[in-house]
DNA sequence: GTGGTCACG
DNA sequence: ACGTACGTGACCACA
């Protein structure tokens, strides 16, 4: 394959490195960025083996590239005394090691870096930039990959053109118009002030290019708006500031950079004390003595093409179930998981890992193995990603064996982040590793049919959730959102006329509260730890006193849905119409699934005017959606768990749960309820639901904490066994330490080990909550498993696109509607049998907003 | 990045 | 004596 050449800004390791490491010298001169320099250079010489390499500095004269040069650089900080020495002597050490160094008067590191670089692809070579300066991300091409430094000097990490956008949402060619909004305070590049990292990228997103944004600032809305319109020079002159010129005038010949001999064994070294780097030289210079410094680009080239056969071979001789792939960032690698032993497709001297230096290798790499992987299945860490990778490449996808995250999430559900690092090493014999170790764990906490037969299968189904998407037409939206915006404009003006006070921006807290209980004086319930609380509640019971109130609350409804559901949503439509959010299967503590950019399981319906919202939700053209809807599915599932006769009978009996509790707790026949009554009932359905208190109830239903332990003492006199459930439920938390699903799903309650009251009240809330959501949660992913089936079995062209905690949404062509709605209640109905009926409402409808 | 607020089940 | 309903994610202001 491609030979490759690492070119490295020197300057931004050196600062780096200083900045990462504890201050070390010899004799008294400063090392400590030497050190820290050539630990990271050596590593990446070793594990990249490139056949050239070139180190370019900074040089510190006057430049003629901007006419604001001078200016700008008087802004930056002067480079620290203890760092200065430094740079000659890396230098130095350099050439004594036979790495070329390259500095040009009154041009910078970047702008050689990218010369270079351009140099280098024109003669057919992949180019490794290695440096922790954003700005050399516009440099990155199919051709240019990017070594970028974090975590100080201790990691690093590749970048292709994909994974920038992947990671900071930008592409390469968007790079300088990024720094030219967010700007650079340690390049003092003054950007956009107020534009952030994530402001920046948003913009971007929106409008494509910087130009793009400048002329469409009239219609960014707010502050945001005015610092663009007020920075529109500033914003272009950053951006020149940020753009790399890849034509400085190099004198050298490429070939000079080429590594033909690394050289071990420098005097020099010892002198500065920097032994650790010494010994690595010699390592690697005595490893691979002639083959590897004479290599030429055929030899090169083989052993690139042999890595991937051989990683081909390997695979294909796997027995099926067996075969472990581990995809991060920069490597792949593959492991034989064979009863207790770890087989690795090299012997341990070469390691087993492949690391590939530029992403057309990886996905060569894959390809490679593609084949193999349809016959022994897939063994990974997060296999849903590494189903969008191979299906981003068109590669044929594998059956799933397991998943180590999936496990880990079953193994502890409240981890912060399942990111592979927590449990093993980033490699394969690291997954599999860890498998061997969760495979046990799973038979000892009885959750093995729960990983088989649910949550391993679902992550297929997800997968092909996400790619199916859900179809939404951009014109209502956009509609929508002019009216909205007119609106808050005109509720904005109201709001300032009738409190008296201008100007003052009521989407903050702290300003509105300000306004309407100091410069107003109106009477404050209750403060947060930063001001006054203004949230609707609050609100909602000052109204009579003030015009100003019931405005600020439409005010706030208005903003709420223009901004996360018009314009949130209208980013995220693709080129075919569609939406695809991510669903996150390892994101809650009680086993539901959560979706998110966008979120697609918090889209309005309580109030009309953002129910409308679901309007712009519709099924493709010759489509329909069909939703089937879990009725109470909560709280049949506490009837089911807990027994209790008079709750099992009133689901058995089909009536209305809430107008039967109303009953039960006033002692009077289910004719005589009142509409009051039945939603102080159900109030208290929802309380018991969440792990009850008096205190919560009252809160929630306006009444005295005294009254609503009333409701719920005579609530658990008429459903003794629910009260019994809810103690059991307690109990076993404390004495097991975790609270279980009727799936074994577990959740650990730490919490109730505290001495925290508290904490510990929130544990018991929690030991109450979780088998009830939990089962739930259980329940419909069963089913998702079964409709997924069931339609593929069918051969039908239907497909789930959504779940909404109790709801499941399939897309079905007209001609399919009445079938997949029958398959889509039948499978939700009967996939369980509960002691009470499980009951699914299914509609039929052009859009979300018709399956109401 | 954190806290307040609010959209959903 | 303590201070709360359970589970999420997105947006905005503000430090």
């Amino acid at each position: 394959m491609q030979e490759r050449c690492v070119i490295v800004d020197g300057h931004s390791l050196m600062y780096r490195a200083f900045h990462a490491l504890p201050p070390m010298d010899a004799d008294g001169v400063p090392t400590n960025a030497v050190h820290g320099f050539f630990s990271m250079l050596l590593r990446v010489l070793r594990e990249q083996h490139p056949q050239y390499c070139v180190v370019a500095f900074d040089d510190h004269a006057p430049t003629f590239r901007h006419e604001n040069y001078a200016e700008y650089k008087a802004g930056r900080a002067p480079t620290p005394d203890d760092l200065r020495p430094q740079f000659p002597l890396v230098k130095e050490l350099l050439s004594a090691m036979g790495i070329g160094v390259l500095t040009l008067p009154g041009w910078e590191a970047d702008d050689l870096l990218g010369t270079v670089a351009r140099q280098a692809n024109g003669k057919g070579i992949h180019a490794l930039l290695l440096t922790g300066d954003k700005d050399a991300l516009q440099l990155v091409s199919d051709d240019t990959s990017m070594l970028f430094t974090r975590r100080g000097i201790s990691e690093t990490v590749l970048f292709t053109p994909s994974g920038v956008k992947e990671y900071f949402g930008v592409t390469p060619q968007q790079v300088p118009d990024w720094k030219g909004m967010m700007g650079d305070s340690s390049d003092n590049i003054p950007g956009i002030p107020g534009v952030g990292e994530k402001t920046a990228v948003k913009l971007l997103d929106q409008y494509g290019t910087l130009d793009n944004v400048l002329a469409n600032a009239g219609e960014i809305k707010g502050k945001l708006g005015e610092r663009v319109r007020d920075n529109v020079e500033q914003a272009r002159f950053s951006r020149e500031l940020a753009i790399i010129d890849t034509n400085a005038p190099i004198t050298a010949a490429f070939g000079d950079w080429m590594l033909t001999r690394l050289r071990g064994g420098l005097p020099d070294l010892k002198k500065y004390q920097l032994n650790v780097i010494a010994a690595e030289l010699m390592r690697m210079t005595a490893d691979q003595p002639e083959a590897q410094a004479e290599a030429d680009a055929p030899k090169a080239e083989m052993a690139q093409a042999a890595e991937a056969a051989q990683l081909a071979a390997f695979a294909q001789g796997v027995a099926e179930d067996n075969l472990v792939l581990c995809l991060s960032e920069e490597s792949m690698s593959l492991a034989e998981l064979d009863g207790k032993a770890i087989r690795m497709p090299l012997g341990e001297a070469q390691q087993d890992m492949f690391t590939a230096a530029q992403g057309a290798t990886m996905e060569d790499m894959l390809r490679a193995v593609a084949p193999a992987l349809q016959k022994t299945g897939l063994i990974t860490h997060d296999a849903k990603r590494l189903l969008h990778r191979l299906q981003g490449h068109g590669l044929p996808l594998p059956r799933l064996v397991d998943d180590t995250m999936i496990l880990a999430y079953l193994h502890n559900p409240q981890e912060r982040s399942y990111a592979l690092a927590n449990f093993a090493s980033v490699d394969a014999p690291g997954v599999a590793g860890l498998l061997l170790q969760q495979r046990a764990q799973l038979a000892q906490d009885g959750m093995e049919r729960l990983y088989r037969d649910i949550e391993l299968p679902l992550v297929r189904v997800l997968f092909d959730m996400e790619v199916e998407g859900f179809q939404v037409d951009r014109e209502p939206l956009v509609e929508m959102g002019q009216h909205f915006t007119e609106q808050t404009r005109h509720l904005q003006e109201e709001i300032y006329q009738l409190t008296g006070i201008k100007g003052f921006n009521i989407n903050s807290p702290q300003q509105l509260g300000k306004v309407l209980f100091e410069d107003l004086g109106l009477p404050s319930r209750r403060k947060t730890r930063t001001g006054w609380s203004t949230d609707a509640d609050t609100l909602e019971g000052l109204r009579e006193m003030h015009p100003a109130i019931d405005r600020i609350l439409e005010y706030r409804q208005i903003v709420k849905l223009n901004g996360t559901y018009i314009d949130g949503l209208l980013r995220k439509v693709d080129h075919t119409g569609r939406i695809h959010t991510t669903f996150d299967q390892t994101g809650t503590s009680t086993g539901r699934i959560s979706s998110n950019e966008p979120n697609l399981q918090n889209i309005p319906i309580r109030t009309e005017m953002g129910r409308e919202i679901r309007r712009a939700f519709v099924a493709k053209p010759g489509h329909l959606l069909v939703d089937g809807d879990y009725s109470q599915i909560e709280l049949r599932v506490l009837a089911h768990m807990s027994g209790d006769e008079a709750m099992c009978d009133a689901f058995i009996r089909g009536q209305d749960i809430h107008t039967r509790t109303a009953a039960e707790i006033n002692g009077v026949p289910m004719q005589q309820v009142t509409g009051a009554m039945r939603s102080a009932a159900k109030a208290v359905n929802f309380g018991i639901v969440y792990g009850i208190s008096d205190f919560g109830l009252a809160n929630n239903i306006g009444v005295s904490r005294k009254r609503a332990a009333d409701f719920i003492s005579r609530y658990f006199e008429r459903y003794p066994k629910v009260q019994a459930f809810m103690e059991n439920a307690k109990k076993e938390g404390y004495q097991s330490g975790y609270a279980t699903t009727l799936y074994g799903r577990r959740r650990w309650l730490k919490e109730l080990k505290s001495s925290n009251a508290n904490l510990r009240n929130f544990g018991e809330r929690a030991a109450m909550n979780t088998p009830i959501q939990g089962t739930a949660a259980d329940i419909i992913k069963a089913a998702m498993v079964r409709v997924h089936r069931r339609l593929a079995d069918s051969g039908l062209e239907s497909r789930l696109i959504l779940t909404v905690h109790d709801e499941l949404i399939i897309e079905a062509p007209e001609q399919e509607a009445a079938q997949a709605a029958s398959l889509l209640r039948e499978s939700m109905e009967q996939v369980i049998e509960l002691s009470v009926p499980l009951v699914c409402e299914i509609k039929t409808g052009r859009s979300w907003y018709d399956t109401k």
